[in-house]
DNA sequence: AACCAACACAACCGCTGCTTT
DNA sequence: TAAAGCAGCGGTTGTGTTGGT
């Protein structure tokens, strides 16, 4: 299942990753940010390339990567939002929080493709009046789009609890520019850093630090900021508010402790 | 028990488009 | 405005696992 480990001509390590370079990656994703991809591998101390740690984070370290089976709810959705979007895989992992668009295209590749090869042709026996390939234009067709994912949206809302997870997809994420998402994560761990801006989540989200919840850049609501962190607080990264303190650094004081101990993963 | 094919999934590759200079 | 750098995306590959014979 996973490939040999081995490097590449300019001794970039490729393969398989071990749990101390995912130890490596979390720890400076988490307290630093992902400011620069290309970059981040040599100060986390990694002899990868950016986008190799990168798509680890996105696709396998990210807090709230949904792992497991998919429910039939979300094979659904995934049939429904295929046929209208085709392999447009980042579009549709953004209605799956937590889902990455690498795991929805193998779990299509490996499952989801046969059945719905079988829908595709059963519908075509009884409906004669379909049209062939229609080729739209651009414009239109994000329109489409966009009225699709909202219908799509309002289904798993309704549907499936599961699917109120706290973190934007790995869509959502790349959807962002670098320092987008270092605001996120300086903001969320309590930790300013002169590198990466925090202007535009606070102009999309109005004041984050009276904000309970944690909004995406179309303003929709995800979760409290404590929901946002515990899949830290799992992994060992954060540790829980400080008893002593019932302030609003609680979680500050959860990083302080997480980076003066070791981590385990 | 051994073999083989199908499945599952992590990871790589290369292209595209956006942002910055 | 053009070029360079970068992140994001989708296609593809490689390999471990599982199930059937």
């Amino acid at each position: 299942m996973v490939r040999t480990p081995s490097c590449d001509k300019n001794g970039m390590k490729k393969g398989t990753w071990t749990p101390e370079e995912d130890k490596k990656l979390v720890d400076y994703v988490t307290t630093h940010g992902c400011w620069n991809w290309r970059q981040l591998p040599k100060h986390a101390g990694l002899s990868r390339c950016g986008k190799s740690c990168r798509l680890r984070w996105i696709n396998y370290l990210r807090p709230n990567v949904r792992r497991g089976n998919f429910s039939q709810e979300e094979d659904e959705l995934i049939l429904n939002l295929h046929q209208s979007l085709g392999n447009r895989w980042s579009a549709i992992a953004r209605q799956l929080p937590g889902r990455t668009d690498n795991e929805i295209k193998n779990h299509w590749h490996s499952s989801l493709k046969n059945r719905s090869t079988n829908i595709k042709s059963k519908a075509s026996e009884g409906n004669n009046l379909k049209t062939g390939n229609r080729k739209k234009d651009k414009a239109n067709e994000e329109l489409d789009i966009d009225s699709l994912l909202e219908n799509a949206s309002q289904n798993i809302l309704e549907s499936t609890p599961i699917l109120t997870s706290p973190m934007p997809s790995s869509s959502t994420i790349s959807s962002l520019s670098h320092s987008d998402y270092s605001g996120i994560n300086y903001k969320s761990f309590g930790v300013e850093d002169e590198a990466c801006s925090t202007q535009l989540i606070e102009e999309k989200s109005g004041d984050f630090w009276t904000e309970p919840f944690l909004q995406d850049f179309e303003g929709n609501v995800h979760c409290t900021t404590d929901d946002f962190l515990m899949p830290f607080l799992e992994l060992g990264i954060l540790y829980p508010p400080s008893p002593i303190d019932d302030g609003e650094n609680d979680w500050l004081y959860g990083l302080h402790m997480a980076q003066t101990n070791e981590v385990h993963l």
